[in-house]
DNA sequence: TATATTTATACCCGATCAGGTATAATAAAA
DNA sequence: TTTTATTATACCTGATCGGGTATAAATATA
């Protein structure tokens, strides 16, 4: 679980949507939205995108987690 | 063209490094730098965080471009 | 408890990505 | 100019994603 399925499962919940309605109202399919929360590495950048749009956001380049405890 | 591949031909310039150089080092195929930079939109977001990881950055949500004139 | 809802995991398959290669276009250097 | 280096575009193919479906597990509700 890394910090982009996290960032969605708890846009989702604050919204009070489930996985089904979320993957309807993106336009993408139910088992994307799993494999997203899910954490897989392995996902399409655009259909992403989809899923973050509705909580008007977006992917994009940000500096490396830096060790909290330092 | 957009954001992400702006910082990722910019970040690769400022190294002094070819598009095969960073190919290379981020251990993805010339022609996954070649579609990132041209803008391609559906990529594998790991792929594309193993060259990010390369300038110390990762693909995460961020806030939706806000017009800047309004 | 039992029932319904939501989420997680596994399988099949069409569509498409990433890699490789080749060629063309552009840029830089001699 | 010619030559070289770098980038852009197109084609082919193996590998894999995403959708759909089904089933199981987990969670919530009665």
């Amino acid at each position: 679980m890394n910090k982009l399925s996290q960032f969605v499962k708890e846009r989702r919940k604050s919204l009070g949507l489930t996985q089904e309605d979320l993957s309807f109202k993106a336009g993408v399919g139910l088992r994307f939205v799993r494999d997203l929360e899910q954490g897989k590495e392995s996902l399409m950048l655009d259909k992403v995108n989809q899923i973050l749009s509705l909580f008007g956001h977006e992917l994009g380049p940000i500096p490396t987690e830096r060790d909290e405890n330092s």
